[in-house]
DNA sequence: CGTAACCTTGATTAAGATCAATTCTCGTGG
DNA sequence: CCACGAGAATTGATCTTAATCAAGGTTACG
């Protein structure tokens, strides 16, 4: 495993080699092709994953058997470490287990495994990485914040517009011919997940959309033909 | 102030003397009534808050007018500590602000300011206090992802249901007496802005639990007839 | 007491979920 | 290269939940 990969990891962003050398011997690299699980919901708990390549999403199954993303998660993100410091230094029980399932969503899918028990030991001695990981925790937080207000205070218009227009903010800039243009990079299945509606809703609400003059959707290309509006519409 | 205050808050518990009394120095005691803002989203953020007494709301207002609660907070819990976390390290822009409005719930509300600025100083050199501090973010983010399976996934009833079964595990066991009985200890209205709907919604569903023979209610005392049945709705 | 805030109740409406039926897309094998 | 089939996406009809609107009733507190 490349140790210039690590550095791209928030947590180990700005560490000395020495410690990016211990980090690297507890790290065990996984592969996963689409639709491999990472870990169900009912797995005891080893350790928090780095995404190194591909996509993988985590999602809860309500009782009734529906489906809702929390996050979708890329490269140099992690996933499941908060299970592993929400009772830090305490003795973990048998039922210390994921709190969710995670699935790849593409072939190709590499992601680290870092054990709980051995990282436990690095981190209580690195202030810098727990300063780094409080830092990621708190975007985190604010993430959840803003996604609880989406859900809550609007309605599946405003966050599809919400959606798309911040996904065209990430667009490189430099890529001038199609600075108005974006590609899905998940399923529209997963994307109504996502948002918290189901496919058909997001169907309908882009095909609205389109009626409006605002969006064309071609497959996963998205074109926006008036970024004003969809950013008002937003809010 | 008393330092064995700031002992009962997490992020300082576990600490020693010679620390504490770096905070102490640090920190600053202020008074509230009900309705007071603590602060709101517009303002500048100064730093993060620790309540003593009373009781805390976090929330957003949609431009529509309408309030969403995020948080109920009380004694010894900390509230706004995620932004000063978010970049850390990062020179703070004008528009570092407050991320939603915050506001006493109750006369007497005591909260310790805890500035930025000289908080960063000591956190950076403290890793006990850093890893207290993960752990407080950990167990934030476990509550907002459950917070948002249950809006996603639940409707009203299972909510309401849910919440109240969550506040029974939190009555002291040794009195037997009410041992199925709760108080509210906020509003009805507020209680519904915490669970995502409205007052009109959450009259309507105690009604039907009630109906059902399931809870009492009689202002802000609520008594559980059929816990079984009860925790059985929130699934 | 009186008034304002809080809570409840009823009637109506709207958003979005559900159910059902096609259609589209794309990878696979003949 | 085409046919096939499965999963993805779309469309339409209907239904359910909970928000909205409107009107009383209750409670708390000066």
């Amino acid at each position: 495993m490349d140790i210039e990969l690590l550095k791209k990891v928030y947590v180990f962003s700005g560490l000395s080699g020495d410690d990016l050398e211990n980090v690297k011997n507890i790290a065990r690299l996984k592969s996963y092709n689409k639709d491999d699980m990472l870990f169900f919901d009912t797995e005891p708990y080893t350790g928090f994953y780095i995404i190194v390549s591909g996509l993988i999403k985590i999602y809860k199954i309500s009782n009734d058997g529906r489906e809702h993303i929390l996050h979708i998660v890329g490269p140099y993100n992690t996933c499941a470490e908060v299970p592993l410091f929400e009772n830090f230094g305490e003795i973990h029980t048998s039922d210390f287990r994921y709190p969710a399932n995670c699935m790849a969503l593409e072939d190709n899918t590499q992601a680290i495994l870092i054990p709980a028990r051995a990282f436990t030991e690095l981190i209580e001695k690195n202030n810098r990485m727990c300063l780094k990981m409080i830092s990621g925790f708190a975007k985190r937080l604010r993430y959840l914040n803003h996604h609880i207000e989406d859900i809550t205070l609007k309605d599946v218009t405003k966050r599809v517009a919400g959606f798309v227009f911040n996904e065209l903010g990430k667009q490189p800039k430099n890529e001038r011919h199609n600075a108005n243009t974006i590609k899905l990079s998940i399923s529209k299945n997963d994307l109504a997940s996502l948002l918290g509606t189901i496919p058909e809703t997001l169907s309908r609400t882009f095909k609205k959309l389109n009626d409006e003059k605002i969006l064309e959707v071609e497959g996963k290309k998205i074109v926006i033909l008036d970024t004003e509006k969809l950013k008002e519409i937003s809010s």
